[in-house]
DNA sequence: TGCGGTCGGTTTGATTAACCAACTCACTAC
DNA sequence: GTAGTGAGTTGGTTAATCAAACCGACCGCA
């Protein structure tokens, strides 16, 4: 990856700013349940394990910030659940490159939970440049900063 | 967060492992740094905006998990800096897609930081199918579940 | 010999957030 | 009418966070 010269300041950054929305402890897992379609708050907090009042602030944020939407899908009793929305959705590559890393340098092993491509292999993330189609090796990338 | 919540994760997932190594606000910041060869204690506190003492837990935890090495590079006074382990190298997929998803969906416009491929282009982060080589489309994955 | 500055932290003390258990409310089903 | 469920709230406690000050070992300069 490129070098940046020293600033003063915390950086202008756009990985910061993902970060302010889904960098905490719970706010990729609830991504992650709802990705398994697990849309209501019961299962969302047992399946993450989130305390219920942390997960309340946590589902609150992510409508706020668009990644999901509160649904009622019960008028009497008024029952809710929640689905990804398009930016939400947008969070796959995130987690699939995630779940290859913690698969690769945290757990060993095998992993608990696999997804099969429609190719008919195991689905590993890999990454790519998106204009030439070339799989990321090690110092293609140069850094831009825009003044 | 340091702490994980005694094993209340009810989803064996490696996902829910990556995030308990970097799943906090600062963890992946301080790796971005170390991208960005930015590799001394100072340098990574002023361009991430962690707090020192937070910083020095972080630090600490990354080297434990295999993340990052602490380098001594002065005898006297003592004097150390950070530099990423292959682990931590094999973060970049993360970071690049958290990227892309912060310019897309989070903050609207230009990217501060544009990083330029081999190729000519920017990059821009895609992911496909390490087996197939196809680019990830939705309805394309299936889970397997390993008993 | 003294003065200012750097580096890599640690300490302090106040604030904030996370956590857990128990509780509510509005129902449904028995 | 008792039990259970879903989606949260509430209260009390512990733990993490933060900004700012402090520290020790140097280094450069005069």
């Amino acid at each position: 990856m490129p070098t940046a010269p020293a600033d003063k300041n915390p950086r202008d950054c756009t990985i910061a700013d993902a970060l302010d929305v889904v960098g905490d402890r719970w706010s990729l897992l609830v991504v992650r349940e709802l990705f398994y379609a697990q849309r209501r708050f019961t299962e969302i907090a047992r399946n993450t394990g989130a305390p219920r009042d942390i997960l309340t602030t946590r589902l609150r944020k992510l409508v706020e910030h668009g990644v999901i939407a509160r649904e009622q899908y019960s008028e009497r009793p008024a029952r809710y659940e929640y689905r990804l929305t398009p930016a939400g959705r947008a969070l796959s590559p995130v987690l699939l490159t995630l779940k290859r890393w913690g698969h690769e340098h945290v757990r060993g092993g095998a992993d608990p939970v696999r997804f099969d491509h429609s190719c008919g292999h195991e689905f590993v993330a890999g990454v790519h440049c998106t204009a030439c189609g070339d799989t990321l090796a090690n110092d293609q990338l140069t850094l831009e900063s825009k003044e």
